[in-house]
DNA sequence: AAATGGTTTAACCATATGGTCAATTTTACC
DNA sequence: GGTAAAATTGACCATATGGTTAAACCATTT
């Protein structure tokens, strides 16, 4: 009948991969588990997609140009530069939040140094024209010269905004397990954890970027 | 003759496996290439490590406790805390660029959620009673209460600076990507940028943990 | 020099795994 | 209903891979 138009097998094989290839990596996916989790036979990934490559190579773009996209969106249009700044910490770690793999994934993948991976960040690089960094640096250059930042390179502040929102998931289990070495019994609440952490970073890395007089 | 102290056929193979391990994690890596890195037969790993997981394992433990000891040692005995802070991202980002695949290596293992990495870390966290994080929490929040840091929690603030530090080290490959994105042409100086890096998380957060007044 | 015990190797084994094939089922169209 | 094309499957294949075995090698002792 399929009257609620469930999603084609194509489609359940992407999502299944995406699981897959996102917990275990290029080389700890298996196609059988693939197939399991998309509930078909194992076949059917070489018919739609030859070469497990190539479904890493789909599930890869998708990810990349969801996940760049999706930044773009997060740089806000508010009107001073702390509003900017805090929308966009604010939603790069919502997004972050729903998909807590994606760094670890996309960073394990480029340092590995394949091919697939480069080419497809280049590509997608190219027809995004990457206008957040661009924008975000040609923004924080503009409240300097309006003399209401301080001198800091706007391309490393930018890298640290990211680390600061990023590292946190990508490094989870072992910032859990410091934490509760260093609080013990002390369950953790990671929603209040979240909600601390966005709060920290905009503190932090706003003031760290504001005018200021001395320097030590 | 062996006049020279030659390292012993098992540590040729740990070496052999930590590199293989570091660039290609533990299902990516394969016996014979760590053999031939070696420059022994593959009979020999089982000999003396009999499988495949023991000789992770020992690598595993081997990083992890060079690398938290090393971090411990980061923690210099500087008079202030902006002397200690300094201190601490120098030595951190130098650690990391004398070993900059090991922070990936240790969080995609993490995140895998194999128990052998759990264990490992857990011994190694008590076994070095984590003076480190400790320490520094207690000398943030000392100052805090003498009124020249701010309220910032100082868990949240060291995560940052690891994030700020690490972060760089993980993503290389797409920083470099974005970067020649946005300036295109200009060939990538690590040292300069590396150099220019560690005074930028300084200035950033050292400023952004001093105390201030308003809050926008 | 024979014996002994640790070390090293080539050949081999069992299984896992990505991928193919032929046959069957389903769908679309007449 | 019949037919052709697309979709789907179970059986199968070739190779890669972790691991084992038995024999050879080598140093030390007697």
């Amino acid at each position: 009948m399929n009257t609620q138009a469930d999603p084609s097998k194509e489609e359940l094989i992407l999502r299944a991969a995406g699981d897959v290839f996102l917990e275990k990596g290029l080389s700890g996916a298996r196609m059988q588990e693939i197939a399991d989790r998309a509930g078909i036979n194992k076949t059917l990934l070489h018919y739609y997609f030859r070469t497990k490559k190539n479904i890493y190579a789909r599930i890869l773009g998708k990810v990349f140009s969801a996940f760049f996209s999706q930044i773009e969106e997060a740089f806000g249009d508010g009107s001073s530069f702390a509003a900017v700044l805090r929308q966009f910490i604010d939603r790069l770690l919502d997004l972050l939040a729903a998909n807590p793999r994606v760094p670890l994934f996309l960073m394990q993948e480029l340092a590995q140094g394949g091919t697939i991976a480069r080419d497809i960040l280049v590509k997608t690089l190219a027809h995004q024209r990457m206008t957040l960094p661009k924008r975000l640096v040609a923004l924080i250059r503009q409240e300097q010269q309006a003399g209401h930042l301080g001198p800091v390179d706007p391309i490393q502040f930018m890298i640290t905004v990211l680390g600061s929102c990023i590292y946190f998931f990508a490094a989870e289990p072992i910032v859990r397990e410091v934490l509760a070495s260093i609080q013990p019994g002390k369950p953790f609440d990671r929603e209040a954890f979240l909600a601390q952490r966005r709060q920290s970073i905009f503190d932090v890395l706003y003031y760290g970027l504001k005018k200021r007089e001395q320097s030590p």
